[in-house]
DNA sequence: CAAAAATATGAAAAGTTTATGAAATTATAT
DNA sequence: ATATAATTTCATAAACTTTTCATATTTTTG
């Protein structure tokens, strides 16, 4: 998920960018709609939060111009609430509206709710007699409810949606824990033979790839 | 679509399912008032067409003890004019009036039309003994009314909407409180602690994710 | 084949999360 | 203003998960 923040004013991006980072969502920031429109010609955002009065190439030239290029979804800051009614008289497209001064942890819950609706929805995988429901957190073992918890959720599901993928645990650390977590190595095989154990006749799909990892394929 | 006629008189009853069938509206039959109380317990009608001069539970009865727990429309069928200023002054909630004789043309085309109103606002949601109404914000476990204050009754409405999805507490915060709401993850507990108990026998429906949140899953 | 390296496993320890009752705060009604 | 009810906070105990670790087993290498 990337974002790019537009606002002419530093401290604001400054906010947003801190919250950002603590969620996990890259960005790039751009002061003004010259900037702003460089940056998705050459960027694949999911979103666009947008300031309108700035500078240069005011907001809402800017998303009039962008929506031309790309379908990112766009999310309006602006400092009076007047603008709202004359924004949603023009048939810009915009996804999301944020007054300032605004609530950091809000604009980041409609980041969150406007690119979800980008996702699919559809949110079950299944490999063989093993199916994940990523939205109830369910596995199913031949139609059988098996209790995983979570981590050994995120493993499995990490396994499911990318398999024959031979992972590091390097790999797993940084998909399931995050970058920034430092765990013993070992710590990985544990959570693996768990979950090898909940799979009970499917326990040798996930294969150790020695000196590598491990890397799940379905076999009958 | 689905109705249900509650009248003594088995040749009104046939001569007004003659009509729905042609128009492939599903309905069911009662001869009372008692009957038709216990079968709106365990269907969802779009419309009652409902007698006044009964034996056994009289029509008025009847509907007074329906709209607790039901927002099926309500035609009544009177055989004099005068009730119907009598039923007008009790505030019962009758959507539509048909006075006997009547053309079952015309009793079609009232339900119908009375339905219409109806379809864009199903606020009624069950799931097993659970049953909540959105208009009046009750819920009835087992058919009997337990009292749940503003935020448990959102609760249960968020679950009951969404069974089976696992919710995160920053979810369920966002969904019921609002995005800009702050509040401590305990906080979340403490509800789910008080709806648990007033859903009873029901309780453990209300699944603890660990490491994630709650989820409503109805199990027998 | 023996030694070295890597992984598997069971059990214990450490850590985390949740349930719960009670208290404090806030909102609502009388 | 007071009483009542609802919501939130908090501390603690209980339940559960994760991690560590020592040992066993397997695989690779010389």
């Amino acid at each position: 998920m990337k974002v790019l923040i537009v606002d002419d004013e530093l401290l604001i991006r400054n906010v947003i960018k801190e919250y950002l980072k603590i969620e996990n969502i890259f960005y790039d920031e751009a002061e003004n709609g010259y900037q702003a429109i460089d940056l998705v010609k050459t960027n694949n955002y999911d979103c666009i939060i947008m300031d309108i009065m700035m500078p240069k190439l005011d907001g809402y030239s800017a998303i009039k111009e962008i929506k031309k290029f790309s379908n990112a979804k766009v999310i309006v800051l602006s400092a009076r609430t007047e603008e709202y009614d004359k924004l949603s008289g023009f048939d810009l497209g915009i996804d999301d509206y944020v007054t300032k001064p605004f609530s950091p942890k809000e604009l980041i819950a409609r980041i969150k709710a406007v690119c979800k609706r980008n996702e699919k929805a559809i949110k079950i995988t299944s490999i063989g007699g093993i199916k994940i429901n990523e939205l109830s957190r369910t596995v199913l073992i031949d139609n059988e409810e098996v209790e995983f918890t979570q981590t050994q959720f995120d493993l499995i599901a990490l396994f499911l949606k990318n398999p024959k993928v031979a992972f590091t645990r390097e790999m797993i650390i940084d998909n399931i824990w995050g970058y920034s977590y430092e765990a013993d190595n070992r710590t990985i095989d544990a959570h693996i033979k768990l979950v090898r154990n909940k799979l009970g006749k499917y326990k040798n799909c996930i294969k150790t790839v020695r000196g590598v990892g491990y890397k799940f394929e379905y076999n009958e």
